[in-house]
DNA sequence: CCAACTTGACATGAATCGTATCAGACTCTA
DNA sequence: TAGAGTCTGATACGATTCATGTCAAGTTGG
């Protein structure tokens, strides 16, 4: 796991089209301001450069950038190439991580699971979409997707 | 992978019910008998000990021990407790290869995705059985649901 | 301006995996 | 019944993976 210097999350919400706040990505170096809200409570709908994507999610940002490497996250970029972490990202990241740590898979299996997650979703999808005009039907896949999402014992909000 | 001696495969389809061909799970000792099948050919209907299927998957007596012991596999045994590997147990044997050699996972992954196939094959009966008044809800679940299983690109067979 | 970012490479320690071996007891075929 | 083969359980090995960490040289942006 990461180490951070200190149990400290200071990174506000932020509204998209902003300009990134600028944060140190070593490790080792003192917030420069208070926290103000605790990670796990925050309302997260800004965007993120990697120091402070990696710091809300107590992540090495190196971490971060192999995982995109692989190709399991796709954070958007500045004009000038800086990773911006949307809230999904971050979501996503702690997908992985929950993945990778609890589940004990491999980057080879995360990305698997990923993958399956997306075609459910979508199969879902198109289930329901082409049983428009039968509601009962609707109403059973629907049930029953449910119950296939939830059988694969994944934390809250995917 | 596990190193064979020579190249050669003996072990014949034989009827459940009749007692296992014994032959030795040690390295380094030649077969017995000349080969009469080969393994990708054979049609396997019998039930085998943990020496001859690991001759016929190719791979190590503990690798399979190691499968068991895990939860990825459940071979049946006889009275005296020898392991006993059915065609079932071969399959699903080359279902965890290809997981892990080809896709790379690691068990945890391949036992992540075996339990979602399990789960998706059950949600998929389930939803059939509850669509039985409704021929073109169930037509459509069929479908989409093949198609869900193909996205997963498993070899042939399952 | 300059702190923080970028890419790319390389290193480390811990963990995992398939394979391998050993010991002592048990099974089952010939 | 002899003995080849299997059983459980432990331990060990090399190769690989993963998160982390560091360095260099160049770029971005408050």
């Amino acid at each position: 796991m990461y180490q951070r210097p200190r149990p400290r999350v200071e990174n506000r919400a932020r509204t998209p089209g902003q300009t990134p706040p600028t944060r140190p990505e070593t490790t080792g170096l003192a917030p420069a301001q208070p926290a103000a809200e605790d990670e796990a409570v925050i309302e997260m709908q800004g965007v993120y450069i990697i120091s402070v994507a990696a710091r809300i999610l107590d992540m090495h940002p190196q971490t971060l950038r192999k995982y995109e490497r692989l190709g399991l996250i796709n954070p958007g970029r500045t004009i000038g190439m800086l990773r911006l972490y949307s809230a999904e990202d971050i979501r996503k990241v702690r997908l992985i991580r929950y993945l990778s740590d609890e589940l004990g898979l491999n980057l080879a299996g995360v990305e698997f699971a990923l993958a399956a997650f997306d075609n459910m979703s979508a199969i879902r999808q198109r289930m329901s979409n082409r049983l428009d005009g039968i509601p009962a039907a609707q109403q059973v896949v629907q049930e029953e997707m449910d119950l296939l999402f939830e059988s694969l014992s994944l934390p809250v909000g995917r």
